[in-house]
DNA sequence: CTGAAAGCGCTTACAG
DNA sequence: CTGAAAGCGCTTACAG
């Protein structure tokens, strides 16, 4: 019973890929031989080097990750974890940039990135018992909440990870990257006073999360050394997204029709905070100068263009890879707080 | 030499987490018969079983992925596989959409989803080695344009995968799961013409995607439908980004000033054209309604709320993972098509 | 610099 | 229904 071509084809592409045993024999050397050379080619003879480098060429070999993670007791992975409202933060455009610089960078380290969500605590529990076994060599963690258990779940599985932004009501030394948010918001209120303004209001990020707290002290510490007295009715504290920005534009529209600038925590927040303003009648940046924070996507889709405060997502993003590596070889935790930088466009 | 607390708590933490022989001692069995519990229990007697599910318990035992993976020679994982030119997709609001409900639906499946990017030729080059190696049993494939070579790399791979959206370019039969991209577009024509509008213009996607071609096709055929006369003058051709929905909609005015309706082949195109709407002096629904596509995030938050054809993300990634996991179980693929829904709001 | 061999933690025929 | 045993494909001391 000959073979159609079909049928060989079929058990052409299903046939067990090459092994290590495979390409030893090609090379005319021993498994362990070739396996030094996978870890580096140290105490390889050139020779025997070059024979092997051949031999997987030829072979189109490539490494069997389960069965060297079974011996190296190593996953070959890490998780990108996402341990938010998964509304809140799918729909934040800096998520998709943090992702894409995260793939990325692990990617330079051949470590794929695995996703996962534990937004509730049905999914925590879900997924604590496969982080506790080791899955993942380590976690990229992205909360931005007061409080996430999830930080208390990773320390006692013993599993490296790294934060995005300062964890809020933790205890005791974490590793953790973060952008310079004080310092961005002092810099763009200090071009708002630069260019002349004078009733400076500003629209808070929520209060339980790093960002909105570190840049309304921000705010009020650029104005405190500049002599301007605080006056309340001038900050309002929204939720990160642009009904919230509406929302809070309009109120301190109504509560202080003199304002010459605002502030806004957020490019979604400032979006909102353009409609508001324009459906009030009011032009930007001619009346109004509004500022944003982050340089997302949405800064320059803007009508007009925001001027705003550029996160460096891709050296966050690769900072917390490199940290994460680090303790992942051992090292101990650490804190890197990377500058930001000033964006003028046409809002301000 | 007495441990330190921290000694003792580091060495605890290090210690090998328990494995199946573990197991098998406490629960006083073999570890044929644990490992035929894990299987599901068949062939195991309601005695041995409770003894081996509270060893589990006790233990807090956790099956080894890559010991399983070594001997089933299956990865455990699934590859969301993005071959699209990075900026395009992760700009993309459906984009965070789908992969939300990708993670879910694959969480169910117990599959960790493992997020790769492959929109230029070297990352494309360097990820095929990975893939061929089935480091993940599947793919859930995105892209959309015509004669992706990922498609020839997979298909010689052997490996399973589903794609989101019509491959086009493609010969022979391919797995896709798609929304009715021209039955949505014939709804949202009808809707508008059923409202009263008589010059009805159209702004397209790009004419080598599936949804470019295909909501343009629904377009003309409604139209036709209604013994309406093509008007060449009426049709504009972006490339899905907000910008050249803006673009597209100015040009439009220019040739066709008296034009009182538009079917926008996205949600974010439709939101530039809002704008240039607006710009141009012209009410929205007033003066020109406004229908989208895409039911994305965009669409409710726009101003006015756009009126739109509702992908169904859901349903869609729901039918990837399912038509991936009965391909990996061997079956062969099929074609599902989805309806969409029309949703009204304030645009149109 | 190199090979032989043990062992990582599972699953699965095979006997019984 | 159950146990003993082979084997998945690697890495890594250990000798030499």
């Amino acid at each position: 019973m000959t073979d159609t071509a079909p049928q060989r084809r079929a058990r052409a592409r299903t046939k067990r890929p090459p092994t290590i045993l495979d390409v030893a024999a090609h090379a005319g050397v021993s498994r362990g031989t070739v396996s030094r050379v996978l870890q580096g080619g140290h105490n390889v003879s050139p020779g025997a080097r070059e024979a092997v480098d051949a031999a997987i060429r030829k072979l189109g070999y490539v490494v069997n990750r389960a069965a060297r993670s079974l011996v190296t007791q190593r996953a070959g992975s890490v998780a990108f974890l996402l341990s938010e409202t998964q509304d809140r933060f799918f729909s934040d455009p800096n998520f998709t940039t943090l992702l894409r610089a995260c793939t990325t960078a692990l990617a330079d380290h051949d470590l794929p990135l695995i996703l996962i969500t534990a937004g509730t605590e049905a999914e925590r529990r879900r997924i604590t018992p496969y982080l506790s076994a080791h899955h993942v060599d380590g976690v990229l963690l992205f909360s931005s909440h007061r409080g996430n258990p999830m930080i208390g779940h990773l320390r006692q599985a013993g599993l490296p990870f790294v934060c995005c932004g300062k964890p809020l009501g933790q205890r005791g030394t974490l590793s953790y990257v973060a952008a310079d948010d004080r310092e961005g918001a002092k810099n763009m209120v200090r071009h708002l006073l630069e260019s002349g303004r004078e009733r400076i209001a500003t629209i808070a990020g929520p209060q339980d999360t790093p960002g909105g707290l570190e840049r309304l002290h921000g705010y009020r510490e650029l104005l405190t050394e500049h002599g301007i007295a605080h006056d309340e009715r001038l900050v309002a504290v929204g939720d990160y997204s642009r009904a919230s920005g509406e929302a809070c534009m309009r109120e301190l529209l109504g509560r202080v029709p003199d304002l010459d600038a605002v502030f806004v925590a957020s490019d979604l927040m400032a979006d909102g905070a353009l409609a508001a303003i324009q459906r009030a009648g009011r032009r930007v940046p001619d009346d109004i100068a509004v500022g944003g924070f982050d340089d997302s996507p949405v800064a320059a889709a803007a009508h007009p263009p925001l001027t705003t405060i550029r996160q460096p997502w891709d050296r966050i993003s690769a900072m917390m890879v490199r940290q994460l590596l680090a303790q992942i070889d051992g090292e101990g935790p650490a804190t890197v707080i990377l500058p930001t930088e000033l964006v003028v466009r046409e809002s301000a």
